[in-house]
DNA sequence: AAGCGACACAACCGCCAGGCA
DNA sequence: GTGCCTGGCGGTTGTGTCGCT
């Protein structure tokens, strides 16, 4: 049986008071960040060490970036997790200001919906089959307020049209896309390819652990910088 | 004005990986 | 080598708000 993270018994939970937001502050700008199982304790908070950097992370740190996301942020999120999948925090990373339980929450209510009203599977960002109505009434790229802004939709529709095999990742792959990204990831090479493709293989277990356990049909991915 | 459903977002939970004794 | 502790992550839930009927 695993042992809790925290004595629940002694702490408060739910939505955070003022007075506690400040004393997580406070404590951070005096000691930093870090030893969080013994920081609500030091910092006098009624809270486990998770809840705290949960709060400091997603909502207290003087670098958030807060209220809608940008065109421009909506696009990268779209492409990264077609790259990705749901690696929030490795999205998050390309998005300053942004925190990963943010971009999931975004993508949640917001992207998801998009994708499947312009009909693209947001799982694998794949075409569906049967767009919906009302998508086939807007016409390619006349929809909506983002208009079509998101090149990517358009490119994966096009090819769609013409390629039932074609996706939005492949779009990527076939485009300039991602030069424009400049990630700056490095996935795990497939065991049939070498450096002597010209590939650098980095250490990043974050990405290799994402990539080896994700299900979703996400095409191998070889990023070239 | 009240009721209800949809939506947005904050917060929690459980699992996993890495560090350390 | 092993087990424990901690931080980090992604999935899920809870709750407040908004808009429609």
């Amino acid at each position: 049986m695993r042992k809790p993270c925290c004595d629940k018994q002694d702490t408060n939970k739910g939505a955070w008071s003022k007075q506690e937001d400040q004393k997580l502050i406070d404590y951070i700008r005096t000691h930093g960040e870090g030893c969080w199982r013994s920081l609500p304790q030091a910092a006098g908070l009624l809270r486990c060490g998770k809840s705290c950097r949960l709060r400091w992370i997603n909502y207290l740190r003087p670098d958030i970036k807060r209220g809608n996301f940008a065109e421009d942020e909506e696009d990268l999120i779209i492409k990264l997790h077609a790259l990705l999948g749901n690696r929030w925090s490795l999205i998050a990373g390309r998005l300053p200001g942004r925190t990963d339980n943010e971009v999931k929450n975004y993508w949640n209510s917001h992207l998801r919906r998009k994708l499947i009203s312009m009909g693209i599977d947001p799982n694998n960002h794949r075409l569906s089959r049967n767009l919906p109505s009302h998508q086939q009434k807007h016409g390619s790229g006349s929809s909506t307020s983002s208009g079509s802004k998101c090149q990517l939709f358009e490119q994966a529709k096009s090819q769609g049209d013409n390629d039932q095999t074609s996706d939005a990742a492949s779009c990527l792959e076939n485009s300039s896309a991602l030069l424009d990204l400049n990630l700056d990831l490095t996935i795990t090479i497939p065991s049939s390819f070498t450096p002597a493709h010209g590939m650098q293989q980095h250490e990043n277990s974050n990405i290799r652990r994402g990539l080896e356990n994700t299900t979703s049909p996400t095409p191998t991915l070889l990023l070239f910088r």
